[in-house]
DNA sequence: AATTCGGGGTT
DNA sequence: AACCCAGAATT
């Protein structure tokens, strides 16, 4: 018995043991409900996702209702869930197999790369879970489950260690005759059991054959290069009001909150309008938004603007700092 | 190879 | 305040 089939049939039983039953896991799973699902949970906690699936999947509930969604109508759905080009991608993804595939998502990792918003991670998901093949999913759990067994220090945010681990849960997953199961189970693992601060080594079926467990190094792994301090950027909003309708604006596909609807933007403070509210700083991963909301004049704003009730406004995908805005403010 | 895409939960 | 989450596209 090698290391990797050691590994593996522990994992399949932990997860046998401990699998969350979640909407989109069924005896057989759907193919357009579980590509649904991984997108949506791209980066995103179970918990915070699953309530986005139930509603999109209500909404659009096959590939053809996706394809001929109203892309305000999705971006409206997927309001505070964030990262919207990744709703903006799964309907061009959508489009694509109904023009390319008959409807019916491809059954292979490698078709399935060629759909748009579908990378490695989520072709491996969707080709095991799905159609049993055997291909390693790499997500964040993955790296630190892997990382601390086998003892690996390559950086999971390089180009060599996305390469090494991959190749790695590709040796893990070889041995199996669950594909679906041992996919699923390694991120279980890592979600509930083997989790970055408090992992619970003292129960873990694997601490003896445990690489970091039996070095010291649990803490330690896995080992992330450190990126830059997140930028600072100043939002000053036009808030327009007449007849109780607003002025919003449909942002381009560029940049953050790519295709969503916000108030105009100012280029300063106003000369003429007044601050609604004290300034709001919004964190992004990456960057500090300090926005502030001006009562101003719809003379004092540009561009292709257009002016809804808050009840239309809110059949539209707007950030979440908007959307609470228009929710309690308006 | 680096950067840029959100927002919320945990520690 | 830092880290992380069932990552992918772009530059």
């Amino acid at each position: 018995m090698d290391r990797f089939n050691t590994f593996r049939i522990s994992i399949e039983a932990f997860y046998r043991a401990h699998k969350r039953d979640l909407p989109w896991r069924k005896e057989v799973p759907v193919p357009y409900e579980v590509w649904l699902s991984e997108i949506i949970l791209q980066q995103t906690r179970v918990a915070q996702g699953t309530p986005y699936f139930e509603k999109i999947l209500a909404a659009f509930p096959s590939v053809e209702a996706l394809a001929g969604a109203e892309e305000d109508h999705l971006l409206a759905l997927w309001t505070g869930l964030g990262y919207y080009n990744r709703a903006r991608n799964l309907q061009k993804g959508a489009k694509q197999i109904v023009a390319d595939f008959d409807g019916q998502l491809p059954n292979s990792f490698a078709e399935l790369l060629t759909i748009k918003g579908i990378g490695p991670y989520t072709a491996a998901a969707i080709a095991s879970i799905c159609f049993k093949e055997k291909i390693g999913v790499v997500d964040g759990n993955v790296y630190r489950v892997l990382s601390r067994y086998f003892g690996i220090e390559t950086p999971i945010n390089s180009s060599s260690g996305q390469k090494e681990f991959q190749a790695l849960a590709n040796e893990c997953i070889a041995g199996t005759k669950h594909p679906d199961l041992y996919n699923q189970g390694i991120m279980e693992f890592g979600a509930l059991h083997c989790t970055p601060k408090k992992p619970h080594c003292m129960t873990c079926p694997i601490a003896d054959s445990c690489h970091a467990h039996n070095s010291g190094t649990v803490l330690e792994l896995p080992i992330k290069l450190k990126k830059g301090k997140r930028s600072k950027e100043t939002i000053h909003f036009g808030v327009v009001e007449r007849e109780n309708l607003v002025a919003l604006k449909k942002r381009g596909t560029d940049s953050i909150w790519a295709g969503l609807y916000e108030f105009p933007r100012l280029n300063d403070a106003p000369e003429q309008g007044q601050l609604m509210a004290e300034p709001i700083v919004h964190k992004l991963s990456h960057k500090d938004l300090y926005c502030s909301f001006w009562a101003v004049s719809e003379d004092e704003i540009s561009g292709d603007f257009n002016f809804y009730s808050k009840p239309e406004a809110q059949q539209l995908g707007m950030p979440i700092i908007i959307a609470d805005f228009v929710a309690k403010k308006l």
